[in-house]
DNA sequence: CATGAATGAGACTTCATTCAT
DNA sequence: TATGAATGAAGTCTCATTCAT
């Protein structure tokens, strides 16, 4: 790829992330184009459909997440690796209101997978249930459940208090008895 | 009001839960008046702006579960009744696709007060505190809390089990250790 | 329907029909609206695509040219009454860019049996050929081949003496021999 | 011109015949560039604009029919050459959607008269007069005529029996009677 | 009061052509 | 000279809301 339209491709991803961060999905596209200074057409020919956009912003965020499973497996403790990797997603998320509204309303599991979010998190729950802090009958589905509901609790509910006291609720449902 | 508007009234209401429900908040007025068998017009008399019909909606749904409130403060144990009532407001809701959206992504606390859930809920929840079943913490937030994330878990994931798991750890987060 | 909505419906068939006269099938809607002085959303609920609007207009003129069909089928002679209805089809097209265009291009023998044209004109070759003035190997498709070639003539020769003697020469050819 | 240029503009036009062939006019120079291999700059360097290529296409095409022209002309009988001139010239058009698309809608002569297409017809037309095989009032202009009521029966019927049953009348109708 | 036709801003997307690399 | 990324006007269609009938 040529350095000019790398160049660009990181301006319209930047662009994007600022703009579908502060207005969610319903965002325009002619607004990501006029953020990142260039014409629709350049967004247009590096993501050929707003989905497109949207999923390269949503994949972006994941691995990043995915990133934070890695380092939460070389923790001693499995399940304070496992807390550590929700609370620092969540605040990764809590300002992004496209990606809230998406994991909020849309099965991405695809992408999870894709990214080894998926295996990394089943590794990490195994662990700390055979640490027995987790309980037995938790699944690694029950971590996109979990990014839904604080999505929407931040979504719906401006202070960060209020989505810190969800995910310390539904940690606590998750500790082992 | 004259006995026909009083009838049109609740004709739009009725159409308007069921489309609203299957199609969520993206759903068009006309759909609504054509399936009440009214023009636009009509439905705009009652309801000056989608915003306003929604509410409506909502409002009779957060009265409903007001009534179940009741019913679980009449209940002797003050933490099955909460629960209870967890369950029964997400049953019903489980199928309205209109209002996991609503309450998902808006914050709906100004209608929780007014319909009177939010004095039973606290009522409800200092009740099984003073059991000790209570985590002591919890407050009365946290219903609306609970029910943005069923909310979004119900829209992302069709599968009742998946969001009966959700409130299952919810509960058990909220339960006191 | 509403009388309101009948004149309008009648302002935009009148409007297009000038408007995709004068500029072919690329005319834009949004033009038929203005000249139609109209909003878009006007047309789009009497004609739902680009493509339903431009049909009605075929509709209407091959309804025209059964109409002069019936009319041929009333003379002494069918030879005479078949030419006479080729000529006067041809000259009513002659003027409209986008009719020449869909004739040309496009099969629209679905039309020309609903409007009862192929039917009359079926009939009409028959007793031409019993007269043995029409090749006893013509067939009714040979009409919306001709209509076709005088079409694309029509479009691409301004001149009206040119598709005058394509038409003289494929009469010719049609006489029985 | 560079070896490498006149290469390109060899591919070029290869492609662009393909392509053009394939999807007619509305074919994007996009794709034409592709099936070349070649950039979409190096298309406009050679064709500055769209037309510029079609219409190097369509000069390409009459140019050997004014070839087929000339064959025609060595025959003994100028009528039969005649036909024939008509019949492989129409064979070689059917599979070209874009020609068939340009004859049919617009005015070629002055192309028609550049590449002595038009002065061998002219001639081929005067001597099958002569033998009383022609008609006495068909002119050179009916070439053009014809190819354009071909060209759209060729695009408007998939079927070759249509549009050879067309060139069959046609040719009938330009016999001497 | 009821009706439903009309409105029109605004959304997404395409593609001929230009121009920086 | 070649490349192909960038441009942006323009086109189709939607839908919340208004208003004539």
């Amino acid at each position: 790829m040529r350095a000019d339209a790398r160049r660009n491709r990181e301006r319209i991803l930047k662009a994007a992330r600022a703009v579908f961060g502060e207005q969610g999905i319903e965002a325009q596209i002619d607004d990501v184009a006029k953020r990142a200074k260039v014409g629709v057409g350049t967004v247009y020919r590096h993501y050929p459909t707003k989905e497109a956009l949207r999923d390269a912003l949503v994949r972006e965020r994941f691995e990043e997440i995915a990133g934070y499973a890695e380092e939460a497996l070389r923790r001693d403790d499995a399940w304070e690796g496992f807390c550590e990797l929700i609370w620092r997603a969540a605040e990764r998320n809590a300002a992004d209101r496209a990606f809230c509204e998406v994991v909020a309303f849309t099965d991405q599991s695809s992408i999870v997978e894709e990214t080894g979010l998926a295996g990394s998190t089943a590794l990490l729950m195994e662990r700390a249930k055979a640490l027995g802090k987790l309980r037995a009958d938790a699944t690694p589905v029950d971590i996109p459940i979990m990014m839904a509901g604080a999505g929407s609790v931040m979504r719906a509910h401006a202070s960060p208090a209020v989505w810190r006291r969800y995910l310390t609720i539904m940690l606590d449902g998750l500790r082992a008895p």
